[in-house]
DNA sequence: TTGGCTATTTAGTCAGACAAATAGCGATCT
DNA sequence: AGATCGCTATTTGTCTGACTAAATAGCCAA
């Protein structure tokens, strides 16, 4: 029925552009960037299979695997004799990674970025507070370790961003909750497009190092409330900077 | 390109139970339950496509569809030659409605049902904080029919039931936060299966109406903190009471 | 007017073929 | 011995075309 895995962490997969090389993953790609910016309205009725896959120049299976993807992630829903429609916006899967990149391939609307923070704001320092209390010392390591190479690299760099991201990531993973930990995709999502926002004004106004360096050594004291108070402040600043970056008055 | 939507709100899909009657639909509902369930572990790898098309006694394209659908939902991940094996469980979308179900189908692990309610002790008060303030007369009125029919229906039944996670998905929409009301269905699935692990106790303690009223008025009174507070009360009784169904000592 | 039957449209399923990717092996060269 | 290159077998990916089943709309009869 199964084979085990015959080494452990043989290195995991490529994962990125995995399913997008495929024409499945494309198309969904294709359809899902269409669907979250409006281009169809919840409602629509998407043509029927056959003339979609003429269209699209696929066959019709690699087609309607397409809208399988989609179908899971709550974006459309089919049936016979009806066909297959957008679905309201309510029932969208808003946090899973894919969608969220769907989203900020055409320009997020505003309201949906305040939207990603305010979620940050209520998340992050709930669960810096709980790594504090839960980490252990492996995890510790790695966002010293992330830190350091944030300092170095600075947020100008790929890899200095993927280390600021892999600081919340591994807070979050040190709450040992792993619902939570499912939202550092979320997280992690609006954290990069933030720095990407910023960097398109040109303006890298402030320098991060010293929050983020608070929440470490309250997490490393092991203070909770510390903890929470510096990540609400880290992230409340870096919701101001984002907004400056969007508003143009300032 | 589309056909607009003849009638608004012409009223809703059939949903429950659309997506599982057609064969796609419940090939991933068993192989997911399979594998939240741990019955396959993360880097074990599947049979190949056509031998296990044939042992489940259908065509290949249906099973690959249903394998789009846990692809989608990151539960597993295909390459040619190597096959499809099982993700690791952090890239697991956890918070999924479907997800969600599939996991309660087999007994959910008292870890899991303790890292949904941490979310939702952090996520429920700041939610009700946010309502308090931004909530409208439509969503205060159903937020009132809600409670009364809870109130008259009690947990025991389902509509009592439907109306007590009624409320908590209005107070989540009322925050106006797209990306937050998407927690709904975990939070709800959490409510849901609260309710029914304490009844299978044939314990219902405790009349939650009094708690529940207590938000609602913060919420209707426009008072942010007093919500957060009567929040974080009811969320916390709610852990306590499910805690004693599950655990024997008690 | 109503109730049920039928025609039609659509997604769903199936079968079988061929294409593309790639892990792993083996031969070859250094 | 070790590294490198290329082959090949295996697996997913894609395609085609046919048939099935569900759901709706509209007709027809009572």
């Amino acid at each position: 029925m199964r084979k085990k895995k015959d080494r452990a962490g043989d290195g995991e997969f490529a994962r990125e552009g995995l399913t997008n090389s495929r024409i499945h993953g494309s198309i969904a790609r294709t359809l899902g960037v269409a669907i979250v910016s409006g281009q169809y309205a919840p409602g629509d009725i998407l043509n029927n299979e056959i003339d979609s896959s003429e269209q699209l120049q696929v066959s019709r299976s690699a087609y309607r695997e397409a809208i399988r993807i989609l179908a899971a992630k709550g974006l459309v829903e089919s049936r016979p004799k009806t066909g297959t429609r957008v679905t309201e916006r309510n029932r969208w899967s808003l946090l899973d990674p894919e969608v969220l990149a769907w989203f900020f391939e055409s320009e997020p609307s505003e309201e949906f970025l305040k939207g990603l923070y305010e979620l940050r704001m209520i998340v992050e320092p709930a669960a810096a507070a709980l790594a504090a209390e839960r980490r252990d010392d492996g995890q510790l390591e790695r966002m010293r370790k992330a830190l350091i190479q944030m300092e170095s690299q600075t947020l100008a760099t790929d890899a200095g961003q993927a280390a600021d991201r892999d600081f919340h990531d591994t807070v979050l993973e040190a709450t040992g909750n792993a619902p939570l930990f499912t939202l550092s995709s979320s997280i992690g999502a609006a954290v990069r497009w933030t720095t990407i926002f910023k960097q398109r004004k040109r303006e890298l106004p402030r320098d991060p190092m010293p929050d983020h360096w608070k929440v470490f050594d309250a997490i490393a004291a092991a203070r909770p409330d510390q903890a929470r108070q510096a990540m609400e402040k880290l992230v409340g600043l870096a919701l101001e900077d984002t907004r400056a970056a969007i508003d143009p008055k300032d």
